[in-house]
DNA sequence: GCTTGATAGTTATGTATCATAACAATAATC
DNA sequence: GATTATTGTTATGATACATAACTATCAAGC
């Protein structure tokens, strides 16, 4: 009546779902990018915020937290933490939010940064070889919905 | 020098970079199937519990925290909300572990919980009409990597 | 002017997920 | 019988996320 399970391998009745698979390969790919960002005293979220503000000098916590689909409340500690490291520095734009720029040591980390996040995602890449590697950018993309806040 | 940023539609230097979309794809996924889920007062993860013990009487914690990627420990507190709402049953086997199985209101939930997530899985999957998801799946599964524990 | 409404930043707080380290009890092996 | 591995557990911390409420500023309208 019941399968015997235990000792046997498990039946995985999740494999075939969308979500669960994301789930795991996103926990994955960021345990990964976690460890060779440790070097750099830098988190996942820090590092795709230096990035965001490399890019785009001047921005405010608000436009940061829009494109990354993170909460405004959530955005202080980050943005503290990386002014508390002399990465990011804030000058006050017109009263009301502050425009965002990389320090010098900012800069310097941000190259490291940029450049760790190429090799981790190279490393990845190289697995999927035979893979359309655009196609599934393109349907990750169709997923991801923006968020309203 | 600067680009002038703020109120100009920022840039976004990570739209490229897989680990990134996952990361957002996963949320976007999870957000949605929480939602679906709140009117039976499981979590996405207690769901995915309740699956593995359903597709598999008798199993025991360490089993499913192996299957899922979960740690051990993480398994206790999981374990024992679900036995707290009367949907799961331990009854010690040798001793040293013991086989979870569902309760009759654990079936129930089982099964209203896999309509939950078919449903979920559906709607997503009909967003990406065109595109091969048994390839996407293929491809996801590619990058899940065993966890050593 | 002054009021209304939107936005930026912040504070406080709660929750979920995951990690580590250590421990007791049991089982398996030699 | 001693060693070793495994199960379940406790305690603890970090991280990411959510909500709600508050202040300060700005923009428009009357």
């Amino acid at each position: 009546m019941d399968t015997p399970a235990s000792s046997a391998p498990l039946a995985d009745p999740m494999a075939h779902r969308l979500g669960y698979l994301l789930r795991r390969a996103s926990s994955t790919m960021m345990a990964d990018l976690g460890g060779a960002l440790t070097p750099f005293g830098v988190s996942p979220v820090e590092a795709t915020v230096l990035a965001v503000i490399g890019a785009n000098p001047g921005c405010t916590q608000s436009d940061i937290a829009r494109l990354l689909g993170i909460k405004r409340a959530n955005m202080v500690p980050i943005i503290a933490r990386l002014g508390a490291e002399g990465l990011v520095e804030k000058t006050p734009m017109n009263g009301r939010s502050s425009a965002l720029r990389l320090t010098a040591a900012g800069e310097s980390s941000h190259r490291a940064v940029e450049e760790t996040m190429d090799r981790h995602e190279a490393r990845f890449e190289a697995m999927l070889a035979g893979h359309d590697i655009a196609e599934l950018r393109a349907t990750l993309m169709l997923i991801i919905q923006p968020q309203e806040d």
